[in-house]
DNA sequence: CTGGAATGAATTTGTAATACTTTATAGCAG
DNA sequence: CTGCTATAAAGTATTACAAATTCATTCCAG
């Protein structure tokens, strides 16, 4: 559930080893890494494994080869901040409220909108899904049963919206706010709170009512995320 | 600044070859494609320079290479929608109207919400960049000085925000529509219609005052929309 | 005839050695 | 002091080969 994003390639290790040092900030933005000899020779790994590996993380924009300068790494601003490696790699490392305060505040940006656009142009098989997973909702027994149902229904939403951008920023976002969703899980006897509101948006989308949706929607988001902050302020 | 890319390293090349093949759907999801040896050997390089290629590729979740079955395309779903170079190579591929709008669906999701996040938590200098940009677009003198201006403006609002997700989800849906909004610009006349609506926004900004802020930019940027859908529709 | 285990082959993964290309820098000439 | 040049350091690229994985086939037992 977490994704627990075994890698089984050597070079993969690499990257991700890299990756959290550098995302960390163990090697800061500007600093230049060991030349590609030292560095392979130091992880255990052949030149060629580390190049497939530097390969990656150039690709995400982390660092930057040239020739006879070395390979450094590149500001904070150049990286790829919205892929998924780079997002878990700061979780990681940087677990802080602030964190994750940005990733709610993305969430609370998409979701509302989402529900808009989903009102407008559901399908009835979409429609379908959604109240699926409402009713999974509404007839959940533990939390887990309850969080599962939750997350298929606000996929289905942003399935609904037929814009896979839209898809895809949501599935990065939610996955990183994964784990913290789950500290923050509320007490057992009120795990069901929110339900009056999903059936809110749910009425709204099935009556094709945009604004009435992005509301309830918004509503919804916000609870969760004022939610999110009583809790991580608590630890 | 339409991002010219260029790629002088042998595997870059043949990751963009590639990746539009890919994205353009020459190579369908599911399907298999050559083994590395002949790959390589057809793209004229060497199987080292294809395998960096690959690697790459498959960070941004295009293509899977298991021993045996060999390198297969991964799903639509499965691929990193919102990196910058897939983002481009669909542009390259599919510049239909629809992807246009979906371009444009994001920035009207962001920017507001942006701007109200602006009105919140701007420092004092954040304010003062803004302001620059917005006398710089008043000050405009041609199309092209005006654009420059303009994008300035929407970008210190954006790091405003302090959200540096937002910042990069904007940055990278802005340079894919950026091709599209040189092809709408209007008329050189009235390339100034839309400073009003500026204004408003930074305004707000200045007075912190998060829903009017996010209101003006709603309105802002969805007639900006709509004048790009006027446009796509007439070609 | 069916099912499961052993075998073999195809293909990616990983390593190593070597030659090339670019470019920062130092040193020399003017 | 300026500007060219030589050099060496670093990444770039190719080749060859060993290893691991897994799919498909075959073969034997029930």
């Amino acid at each position: 559930m977490v994704k627990p994003v075994v890698v089984r390639n050597l070079h993969g290790q690499v990257v991700q080893e890299l990756g959290r040092l550098i995302v960390g900030g163990e090697i800061a933005p500007g600093e230049n890494l060991p030349r590609e000899e030292l560095l392979a020779e130091r992880m255990k790994v052949s030149r060629t494994a580390l190049r497939e590996a530097m390969k990656v993380l150039s690709a995400k924009g982390l660092i930057e080869s040239k020739q006879k300068t070395g390979t450094r790494v590149r500001d904070t601003l150049h990286w790829n901040q919205l892929d998924a490696d780079v997002l878990a790699w700061r979780c990681a490392s940087m677990p802080t409220e602030d964190f994750v305060e940005k990733l709610a505040e993305m969430r609370e940006v998409i979701e509302p909108a989402a529900a808009a656009a989903a009102a407008r142009r559901r399908s009835a098989e979409q429609l379908a899904a959604i109240e699926g997973a409402y009713e999974a909702m509404a007839a959940a027994n533990g939390r887990e049963e309850w969080s599962v149902a939750d997350l298929a229904f606000h996929e289905a939403i942003l399935h609904a919206t037929h814009n896979e951008l839209m898809i895809s920023l949501f599935s990065v976002v939610e996955t990183a706010l994964g784990s913290y969703l789950a500290l923050s899980a509320r007490k057992a006897i009120d795990f069901k709170y929110s339900l009056p509101h999903h059936k809110k948006v749910l009425d709204a989308i099935r009556r094709r009512q945009p604004e009435v949706a992005r509301a309830a929607m918004q509503k919804t988001v916000s609870d969760s995320r004022s939610n999110i902050r009583r809790h991580t302020k608590k630890t």
